[in-house]
DNA sequence: GAATTGACGGGGC
DNA sequence: AGCCCCGCCAATT
């Protein structure tokens, strides 16, 4: 049995990707952030590759991009998904995370679950005026 | 048990 | 921008 990862920070990681919200994404370094427990981006990874059926349905994994807003998969259907629900893509293909990038769960549902919140960034991030 | 791998990320140049 | 190296941690070989 390929359960790795204990079940609950499986579902805690599917639990917090449950909460970006249509049209803004996050990457695996942030998800993995926010979860906490000694958790890193390949986790996050992991966790998605393995994905059960019955959870792709409710866990908006194509949310889940990598820090330079590339689809790590390459996936075609991806990128459809996300250009459906409005996500900015910039003219090489890339996702302009300036401009939708999650700001992680608010204080109180990040308590309530006992996971952390994004610590604030000052983005340096250009917000080029086209 | 060591080395490799992976839907990653940060920093340096 | 690109390239490279290193850290991270669990699964796999």
């Amino acid at each position: 049995m390929n359960q790795t990862i204990p079940a609950s920070l499986l579902e805690l990681i599917y639990l917090v990707i449950e909460q970006i919200p249509s049209g803004q994404v996050s990457t695996y370094g942030e998800i993995a952030q926010i979860v906490g427990r000694g958790s890193d981006g390949r986790m996050v990874g992991k966790a998605l590759a393995s994905l059960p059926k019955e959870h792709q349905h409710k866990v908006p994994w194509q949310r889940v991009i990598n820090r330079e807003g590339v689809i790590s998969t390459g996936s075609a259907r991806q990128r459809e998904l996300l250009l459906a629900e409005g996500v900015p893509f910039d003219a090489q293909g890339r996702v302009i995370l300036a401009r939708c990038r999650w700001r992680g769960p608010s204080p109180k549902w990040a308590a309530e679950h006992m996971v952390q919140t994004l610590a604030e960034r000052e983005e340096g991030e250009q917000l080029s005026l086209f």
